[in-house]
DNA sequence: TTGTAAGCGTTATCAG
DNA sequence: CTGATAACGCTTACAA
């Protein structure tokens, strides 16, 4: 790959392989004529060290892994942003992976990364027990794991996400505020947050003193097609809202579904708010340009994903053995931006 | 990192290190029942070869650089993932890069990626001349590098990207077809493929004997925040909207331009499609959650990826010199997807 | 069929 | 201040 060798260095100059690596890491062992000498050859010869000798001698690879659900959505893009943001900052490099919410493709990508060589993984796990023994003996034995967003997880690390009952709570609060009290709930099917979510729209219409239905709590499979979703979601509206009691708002508990949600709302010509207010969980950026323009559970991504790759960082650089270490969960605020999805007036 | 090192099995088990390896690597040369016992001692005692050693030895990392203007456009977003499922399936790893849009953190990016080590890189350049010579010196030198999405760069290598110009003319056609004649077009300020793009839409006004204007040709700066692109739209659509010839289309030649405009749009309480059509290059996966359900014009980023995948591996793999391949450039087909943002009825 | 030895390109230790 | 040597963990001629 690279073109000129340290050794090659050496041999032009006549110096030993060990004085130009001390010359070029700067060593105080070395003269400053000698220095000089040394990096303008290397930079004549557009000298490239090669990284992965380096790396073996050094043990370690500046790379991180980072292994979401998806990267598709507008909430996981953000956060690889930042991510990655935070990562060149600290001179780290971000491998990426996904898991398509699938425990076997998880499991895949967790092998490709310790096969690979990464200082650290950051995981978003697909479910709530999904691959924990795989990671717990990559944890013990091989590298840190940091555990975020998904942080209903049973790995002894450090975890850093938001309060998602406290935040569906708040949405629930905020559809009971308009006097939206027959609520219809979006759950997707096997996520480890969503159980958490949904007892935070419990808790709600409880401590509101209003009945919790059944048929409002919806649960729709994640792992299918956008078609499939936007479908299943259609057939459901249409029953429920042909139904006696006709829910009058919706909250979603995750991106996918409170956004989608307005497409198959529109193609039934439902109208929101006026029929049926709309809140739910979403980073999208484009609140503003949906029909109608979309209140939203809004999470800290920014401060996620450096805090995260903070946490992770220390681990990595940490001298101590992984057991004497007490590890934290971080809950970070959310908070709520109200559009004209719930705007009654 | 990983625990036990072939040299270790080698010890436990009696063998020479060479015997392990080969008969991890199922070498012809190990008999049966060597290989068994090797495999098996590996396999209880969790043996991970250690990649970096192993690739010093090979001299290529399995990695490849993908090299983005961002990661956070829905189209961007799309792409990645298909990037991932092609290099995870011919077992190669993607490391991130984005530039967002900007030549210093390309380069920044280049050279972080050089000497990290990757086997090709995969780049949307951020203008038609950004690190022209690095990105070459880089070809020649270090790894092939394949060029998409942003094909406007005149470096010798694969590229692919859709042909911009055709694109641009459909989608303005289609704006004339429903009568729709004094078009507004939204571009990026110093993109590679504007000029291209708006090409197409002058062309189009020319073959149907529509005067252009210039006051039509918006030019919007893209390095800024979202809510000043927001700004910039809001106050020059205000302005537009005012004047004698108040346009009565708008063509979006980039995601987030077309995207927006619709918020935009709606913020001023003007009315899409009756008052202002709108259409443009978008991959947004909610379009028909928008407002209005948007007229796209979509581009196959599955393709787009698994071929730009395909032509760097080829380069990768490839025995012949550089200057020996004669390098292909493929424009791939757009769609267009109507909905109701261009729908008169 | 198995083992020996050299080498990939660095860095670290220690001696000169 | 500079250099010799060993080592990181693996693969691969070549030798036995």
């Amino acid at each position: 790959m690279a073109k000129i060798t340290l050794k090659e260095i050496a041999e032009r100059l006549n110096l030993s392989p060990s004085t130009i690596s001390k010359a070029l890491n700067d060593s105080y062992e070395i003269s400053e004529k000698t220095k000089k000498k040394v990096k303008e050859f290397a930079q004549e010869h557009n000298y490239q060290p090669n990284p992965l000798a380096k790396y073996l001698k050094l043990g370690k690879t500046n790379n991180i892994g980072v292994l979401l659900p998806s990267i598709r959505t507008p909430f996981a893009a953000q956060l690889l942003q930042y991510l990655h943001q935070s990562a060149i900052y600290n001179s780290y490099n971000i491998i990426l992976m996904q898991s398509i919410d699938n425990e076997k493709d998880e499991e895949r990508a967790l092998i490709t990364l310790t096969n690979q060589g990464v200082d650290g993984i950051l995981i978003a796990p697909v479910s709530e027990t999904s691959n924990l023994q795989l990671l717990s003996s990559i944890h013990a034995n091989h590298c840190p794991v940091v555990v975020f967003d998904r942080i209903h997880y049973n790995l002894d690390t450090h975890k850093i996400g938001i309060d998602n009952m406290k935040s569906t709570y708040m949405a629930a609060e905020e559809l009971i505020k308009i006097n939206r009290k027959n609520i219809m709930v979006l759950c997707g099917k096997n996520l480890g947050v969503t159980q958490y979510r949904l007892e935070g729209y419990q808790k709600a219409l409880k401590d509101y003193s209003i009945p919790i239905k059944e048929e409002n709590i919806i649960h729709i499979d994640y792992s299918k097609s956008l078609t499939t979703i936007d479908e299943s979601l259609k057939e459901i509206i249409t029953g429920r809202m042909c139904s006696d009691d006709a829910p009058n708002a919706i909250l979603g508990t995750t991106e996918t579904l409170t956004t989608r949600v307005l497409g198959v709302l529109a193609d039934l010509k439902i109208q929101v708010p006026k029929e049926i207010a709309v809140i739910g969980f979403s980073n999208i950026e484009f609140a503003n340009s949906l029909n109608p323009a979309l209140s939203t559970v809004h999470q800290p991504t920014e401060e996620m994903a450096s805090t995260a790759l903070q946490l992770l960082l220390d681990l990595i650089n940490s001298k101590k053995e992984r057991s004497q270490i007490d590890f934290q969960t971080i809950l970070l605020e959310t908070s709520i931006q109200l559009r004209k999805s719930t705007a009654l007036t």
